[in-house]
DNA sequence: TTGACATTCAAACGAACGTTTGATACAAAC
DNA sequence: GTTTGTATCAAACGTTCGTTTGAATGTCAA
């Protein structure tokens, strides 16, 4: 089937390319001649294979970003499920360390933090894939773990917007990368990631008002 | 000087304009034709003013963006200048109530965010003025703010990276409304965003390591 | 070998884009 | 009253955009 072969393959390149550049550039800014001539396929084959441009733009979030979600989601589950006495500190690590170190390498991060950035700032029909299929349930996953190892009460509301709290580093600290560095003065290398996992982790901690203790 | 007047009439039409559109649309997603025909002008008023559209772009963060940040801060200094004895909660507080709630409407508020979020994620060339001018000065000055009325020594870089964990929850509540008002069901309205500020104080002091006490 | 099907391709489509042009209107200077 | 400079306007410029078309190519089943 060396076909349904090379029929794959262009599909997927265009949907590789085709992310790379909506997340750097938005979707306006990408042309779909740019898109076929660097997936190095004809002009005319976005449309045959998605029908049109928001169609590709929709199918990078499906095939692409979800997945790539999930991964984090995977590496935030295991490193929980991997200790053997879970507190609030390990959970908190756990997230920060998922989203800033986590299993996505230093490219697909930034481009992950960028879409997503995009669809809060401005949503468009992507965006109800993204709250429904990926934030929402992960909030979800994330306050039910907390709270099944923190001590004192709290309320639904409160600990959605720790978790907001939270999640708006993460996620800043992400795709803010070039304002970051320039204020810090800190090349966003592996040392840096780490001093902000510790960032995170340590403020949260904190800001949900739990003691310091070491993981 | 009739003319006159109606030359500055319409270039700040046109500028007004123009910011409402970049700011819910992007640069690239907003024609020429859309802004003057928006601010009820000839399509090459815009050409004829600015030179063209990039020039445009960047008078809108010189004359309106710049000068709505400047406002921010002096409501943050006004806030600090007015207490008689300053701590850290009040320091904090300060600073979240002139983002949150402070000297801006509602609107004004939003298109801030959103025309700075969009200058992080994708720096063109009004970055340097927004790092340079708003961003570098007021980080400075809220450190050394805080810093002064804070105890125990914090260095440098560990103080800067708490700025900006303060600060991503302050740009993230305030770009990310559909997000955090789709998963908290609250409409943003007055008294939410008081508790915003509440949110984003407390978090804060604890993540800074202060004491919670009143303000 | 033939027919059906899927994929790629060069070329073209009309629409929308940023920008330019030259005419026109009008107030102030002489 | 004429000149000068500024602002507005309709119209057109060439370019790029997303999308369509129809022919060419290759693959597999019959």
């Amino acid at each position: 089937m060396p076909r349904e072969n090379r029929e794959e393959l262009t599909k997927e390149r265009i949907l590789d390319t085709a992310e790379v550049l909506f997340a750097q550039k938005g979707y306006r800014a990408v042309s779909v001649r740019e898109i076929t001539s660097a997936a190095r396929c004809n002009l005319a084959a976005v449309n045959y294979h998605f029908g049109k441009k928001e169609n590709l733009y929709l199918e990078v979030f499906r095939s692409r970003w979800v997945p790539r979600a999930t991964r984090i989601r995977e590496s935030f589950r295991k490193a929980v499920a991997g200790q053997d006495s879970l507190s609030p500190p390990k959970v908190v690590r756990a997230l920060a360390q998922a989203f800033v170190e986590g299993p996505l390498s230093d490219e697909e991060r930034l481009r992950h933090s960028q879409l997503m950035t995009r669809e809060m700032t401005q949503p468009t029909r992507a965006f109800e894939l993204v709250a429904q299929e990926v934030i929402q349930p992960f909030f979800k996953e994330f306050a039910d773990k907390l709270r099944s190892v923190q001590t004192d009460e709290v309320g639904q509301e409160q600990m959605l917007l720790n978790t907001f709290s939270i999640f708006s580093m993460v996620l800043y600290f992400n795709f803010a990368r070039v304002a970051v560095s320039r204020l810090t003065g800190r090349e966003y290398n592996t040392a840096f990631r780490a001093r902000l996992v510790e960032q995170i982790t340590q403020f949260s901690l904190q800001g949900l008002g739990v003691s310091e203790m070491e993981a």
